[in-house]
RNA sequence: CGAGGUGCCCAGACGAUCGCGGGUCCCUUCGGGGGCAUGAGGAAAGUCCGAGCAUCACAGGGCAGGGUGCCGGCUAACGGCCGGUGGAGGCGACUCCAAGGAGAGUGCAACAGAGAGAUACCGCAUCUUCAAUCGCUCCGGAGGUCGGGCUUCAGCCCGACUAACGACAGUCAAUGCUUGCAUUGACGGAGUGUAGCCAGCGCCGGGCUUUACGCCCGGUGAUGGCCGAAGGUGUAAGGGUGGAAAGGCGAGGUAAGAGCUCACCCACGGCUUGGCGACUUGACCGUGAUGUAAACCCCACCUGAUGCAAGAUGGUAUGGAGGCAUAUGCGGCGGCCCGUCGCGCCUUCGCAAUCGCUUGAGCCUGCGCGGUAACGCCAGGCCUGGAUAGAUGAUCGUCCAAUACAGAACUCGGCUUAUGGACACGCUCGCGCA
RNA sequence: CGCGGGGUAGAGCAGUUUGGUAGCUCGUCGGGCUCAUAACCCGGAGGUCGUGGGUUCAAGUCCCACCCCCGCAA
């Protein structure tokens, strides 16, 4: 995944938290707020873990990410990890990013079906 | 075989597919694409020390403050490392140590205890002063501990146990026999009394006299006392306590005592032997001082402050707005003084980029040289992270006993803490077998 | 990354400077007052002083190491 899909300033992240829609399971949280480009940002707090827990985390979440690059719309999306993300599974964070997405209703119409 | 001790090493490996960072080469329609090699640790952690580097005057003086603290060496430096000394622990291999000065001064040592760096409270001995003895009975039970009761508390009472301690508590003589005990007496101590004595007082009688207060003698009554008490001097042997009580034990000595004297031992200082030194040896000489400096302090050595969010470059740039001041003031400057430089101070509004940024007190090799070692020198070889919301992951296969603690953020040298495993030993102790 | 403050009873805080007894308020428990409750009065219990070492006769206090919480600035 890209640098240049990345979400990188402090600003950005606070208009997403101000203006974004949020939605949510067990391990995840999202945020989306509209925009041109497509860029996405990933928040792991001090809570899940120490430093390596939280570079993993991390790692996971990109990887999870990266094959929806093409299909969703464009804008500027947040992930936020709740503490429990520590434990779960690389598969268990693939299913919640695309449960996410689809209920955020971020799939592009042609790759709906 | 079991239990240890010390030292050293590793931190999953290989392969396949997809993905990320910077470097380099090639191509490019300047958006990017492809190839190549490469890409977290022993602690990257805690931020406890020491440095490099940067800015403040390339940092000036004094005091204060802070740090270190056996000796010698190593190092750029250190609170680090190595080797010794002394002490502590362990049967031992071995490990650990803020380990200068209490004989420069100040402070503190609660409670208990007579007394806490100084003490005569009891006792012992001696001296002085003070009026007054006999009979009978008995021979210690203060204190401590435990239990119970009473009381507002302080404390008091009762019972049991203890016999260290003491009044340096028994000493001396005679007799008897069971020959180491009993009895008696004296000295000593305690208690007691229709006895005796002393003191002043009250009452009664007599006498004296200056006829007024009084004085003397005798009797009687109750009270207090009758050999201890008070004071002086000497003494540090003994005295419940305490972490610690003015060296320890024995003998001599003395009125009683004391390192007062002596022998042995202990500690400290001097001298002396060995050592660069800490220290150490000794048959010599002197002294007997409590502990605490991780209390103040003294001595020796070190120490300017702030940290890459330092700072630099070019951008509209010693910026804009509001308020307050205006040279005995304010700031650089941190606790004070001096010195020096600048001219304002407070509040508020402000954006990113690039550099710093990785070649460095660097790493590897040598059965190289010097050194016990830390380490240094020499020779050869190597380039080995530089991110900026923060790069190492996902899936699968094989091997494996199995991956624990854990992610660079300017960079090094240490310390401390967390943690999985492997190996070695002319190492130690115990048990068994030969 | 750097810097600062704190940890003491169920809760909130003193005590740490200058080492010897751990205390205050609320709460809690028992009793009283009241027809009953509250308020009020009387009495009591409750503490690994964050953890582990060290100095000292003696440590909540002094020294060292570690753990946790909170805050500041980008």
């Amino acid at each position: 995944m890209e640098r240049r899909y990345r979400l990188q300033k402090n600003k950005a992240f606070q208009y997403v938290y101000h203006r974004g829609k949020s939605v949510a399971c067990r391990d995840l949280v999202m945020l989306y707020a509209k925009g041109r480009g497509l860029q996405v940002g990933f928040s792991v707090s001090k809570k899940v873990g120490n430093a390596v827990t939280r570079n993993l985390v991390k790692r996971r979440l990109r990887e999870c990410f990266r094959p929806h690059l093409g299909d969703v719309k464009n804008g500027l999306y947040v992930i936020v990890a709740r503490p429990s993300a520590a434990n779960a599974t690389f598969q268990s964070l693939q299913k919640d990013v695309a449960y996410l997405l689809k209920k955020q209703a971020a799939f592009k119409e042609g790759n709906r079906a």
